[in-house]
DNA sequence: ATAGTATTTGATAATGATTATCATTATAAT
DNA sequence: ATTATAATGATAATCATTATCAAATACTAT
């Protein structure tokens, strides 16, 4: 049976409240100082049990370890090359849908049951455009 | 300068004539058959190499170590939640335009510059979707 | 062909991220 | 309050991947 523990709705909570996409390890060191007899393991093994509860998504980057995503509405994500950074895109109901829509009929090629989608657009986030010029 | 091996162009070759996703691991196991002096970095190496070139593609998976992909025709994957296995649904260029464009299209709320993306469906693969019953 | 050089290889050590272990502590049920 | 069960934190262990480096191979200019 599943038990209450604060360190995993410290977690869930600021996951929640930040709006980047933190490494386990950033978002201990940042939650070290709220609590600082918080253990790493326990970072890892809270975010990996949210992960599969749903309550929090985890991203595989490209390069370097996972992030950890809070928002669980419908979005996207942006990757960009350069400085690695991860933006969420949010999207409109119309546009999820349709998205939802195109990939299920993607999947009946292969006879498949869809229950989820991960979409990541990589190329140059706006800060790393405007470097280059 | 870029110089010739015979190892690169086996694990090429090797990856674009099968249609499954092979680990690093398995694939240098299966070429050990070919070329028994075949060494693992050797494999990694490559691998890494040819994703950069673009000839290549590496797949993050949920759990588990990367798999990689000698097909660059544009196309996304499934992946099962249940028996891990990966798959390619090929489209067809409307379809690739239309998902594009669509792309395109929220990348522009954040102002960033696209150049590629990654689409991967997950749910129950046909295999699985029987036993379950 | 030959010598010279630059790159690749294979073996293995090192690293980085994540998971497993386990004694202790906290939460929940009786 | 007692007991049972699950979560924690410290740290060891694991797994995938990358770095190192001497030896082998590919290419270039003679």
């Amino acid at each position: 049976m599943k038990k209450y523990s604060k360190q995993r709705e410290l977690i869930l909570n600021s996951l929640r409240k930040r709006k980047d996409h933190p490494t386990a390890e950033r978002l201990y060191l940042d939650l070290k100082n709220e609590m600082p007899e918080l253990g790493i393991a326990t970072v890892y093994r809270n975010l990996s049990d949210l992960c599969e509860e749903g309550q929090v998504i985890r991203i595989k980057t490209s390069s370097g370890p996972d992030r950890f995503d809070g928002n669980t509405m419908p979005h996207i994500h942006f990757e960009c090359k350069k400085c690695g950074d991860i933006v969420d895109i949010v999207l409109f109901e119309n546009e999820v849908k349709q998205l939802d829509n195109d990939l299920k009929k993607f999947a009946k090629q292969i006879s498949a049951e869809v229950d989820g989608s991960d979409i990541t657009i990589t190329g140059l986030c706006k800060k790393c455009k405007k470097k280059l010029r």
